[in-house]
DNA sequence: GTCTATACTGAGATAGAC
DNA sequence: GTCTATCTCAGTATAGAC
C-alpha cells in the first residue's frame, strides 16, 4: 500500500483526539486503518513518533499563520503591538484550524496538557516562540526575561485548558466553542502579562509582596 | 507485614512523583516496597485507586490549610479580601507542604497537568473550591459566574506549570524554588482575574476594542 | 482478613521470511 | 515494503494458604 503511512497518521490523529494518547493502542489504530502492526514500526519506529508526526503536520500550518498574524500586527502598530494583539496572533490560528478540523483542538489540548511533546516543542516550535517572546518583550519592557518566560509558561498551562473541551460545567457552565474560550483566555492573559513585575528573592516573605500589591484593587 | 498498605502508598507516592503515573508500574512499586503484587489489588482494587489515595492523604491537610488561610484573610479584610490574598490562601499551602515533602509538589503538578484526578476533584475538592469561588466572586463582583469559572479553570492550568519543576530553562531560566514560582503565579493570576470582563481596560486602543468584542458566527 | 502464587489478556516492540 | 510470529512487560483476576 503506497499510502500506508498516511492511513496510519489519519487514523491515529482521530483516535488520539477522541481517546487520548495512552488510551489509544497501536492495535486499535491498525485495525481501523486496515494495516499491519509491524508497518507502524517500520514507518515510524514507535508509538511516540506517530504522535509526533501527527502533531507536526497539523501544527506546521498553524505556526505559519501565527507568524503571519504577528507580522500583520507589528505592521499595524508600528513594530510594537499591544499584548492583546500579540496574544491573539498566537492563539487565534488555533481556532481557525479548528474550523477545518474540529478534532484538532482536542488533540492539541490533550498534547499540551499531558506534556507529551515537550521535546518537540524545543526543536520545532522554538523559532516561532522566539519571535513571540521578542514581541512580548518589546511590548512589556518592564518585565525581566525570566519573568516574561514564566508568564509564557503559565500561558501554555492556561491554553491547554481553553483548548480541550473537557466539560467542567460545575465550574464554567456550558463549554461554548473554541473561539469563545480563546477570547476569554486572551482577556485573562492580557491582564496577567500586564501585571507589575514581581521579583521576590527566595526566602522573602509573602506578606511583603501582599501589602505591596494590595492597593491595586480596582 | 504489619502495614503493607502504608508501604505501598509511601513507595507509590515517591515513584509517581519521580516518574509519573503511567511510567510507574505496579511491579516496580511492589518490588521497592517489598510486598506482593496481589496485595495492591487486595487493598486498593487497582492502580488508579492507589493514585487516588496517595493524592487524597496528601491533599487533605493542604485543603484544610487553604480554608484556614482564607478565614484569616476574610477576617483581616472585613469579609472581602483582595484577589491576591485569596489566591495566596489557595496557593501558598502547597509551598508549605512542599517544605515537609519535597516530592509532593512534583506529584501534584503531574496529577493536575495530566488530568488524572478530574473525578476526585469533584467529590473531594468541591467543598473547598466552592468557598474560594464565593470569595473570588465577592472580590470581583463585576465578573459573571461563567467568566469567573473559566478564569479559575485557566488558573488550574497555570498552576500545574508552576508546581511541577520541569526545567524549561530556554524559557524561564533557572527554575527557582516552589515558593518563588508560586509568588510569580500569584502576581500573574491577580492581573488576569482583575482584567475587565467584556470591555477592555482603560488606555487600550480602539482596534483592540473592536477585536475583543468581535463575535464570530459559524 | 491478609497475603502468596500463578495465570490471563492486551500492550509495544522486534526478527526474519517473503 | 509488508507481514507472521514471537518477545517482554503491563494491569488484572482468582484460587487458596495462613
Amino acid at each position: 500500500m503506497v499510502d500506508t503511512k498516511q492511513r496510519i497518521l489519519d487514523t491515529a490523529e482521530r483516535l488520539f483526539a477522541e481517546q487520548g494518547y495512552d488510551a489509544t493502542s497501536l492495535r486499535h489504530i491498525i485495525a481501523e486503518a486496515g494495516v499491519n502492526l509491524a508497518a507502524v514500526h517500520y514507518h515510524f519506529g514507535g508509538k511516540d513518533e506517530v504522535l509526533a508526526q501527527v502533531v507536526l503536520r497539523k501544527v506546521g500550518p498553524v505556526n505559519e499563520a501565527r507568524l503571519a498574524r504577528l507580522d500583520e500586527a507589528e505592521r499595524d502598530f508600528g513594530g510594537k503591538p499591544p499584548v492583546e494583539a500579540i496574544l491573539r496572533a498566537f492563539l487565534m490560528p488555533t481556532a481557525e484550524a479548528a474550523d477545518k478540523s474540529p478534532e484538532f483542538v482536542k488533540l492539541m489540548g490533550r498534547v499540551v496538557a499531558e506534556g507529551l511533546i515537550e521535546n518537540l516543542a524545543l526543536t520545532h516550535f522554538q523559532p516561532m516562540t522566539d519571535r513571540f517572546i521578542g514581541a512580548l518583550a518589546r511590548s512589556l519592557p518592564e518585565l525581566s526575561r525570566n519573568e516574561l518566560g514564566w508568564r509564557i509558561y503559565f500561558m501554555f498551562g492556561a491554553m491547554s485548558r481553553a483548548l480541550h473541551g473537557i466539560p467542567q460545567t460545575w465550574l464554567t457552565g456550558e463549554a461554548g466553542d473554541v473561539r469563545e474560550r480563546l477570547e476569554r483566555l486572551v482577556v485573562f492573559l492580557s491582564g496577567g502579562f500586564r501585571a507589575a513585575a514581581s521579583a521576590p528573592a527566595a526566602g522573602e516573605t509573602a506578606a511583603q509582596t501582599q501589602t505591596a500589591n494590595h492597593k491595586v484593587h480596582r
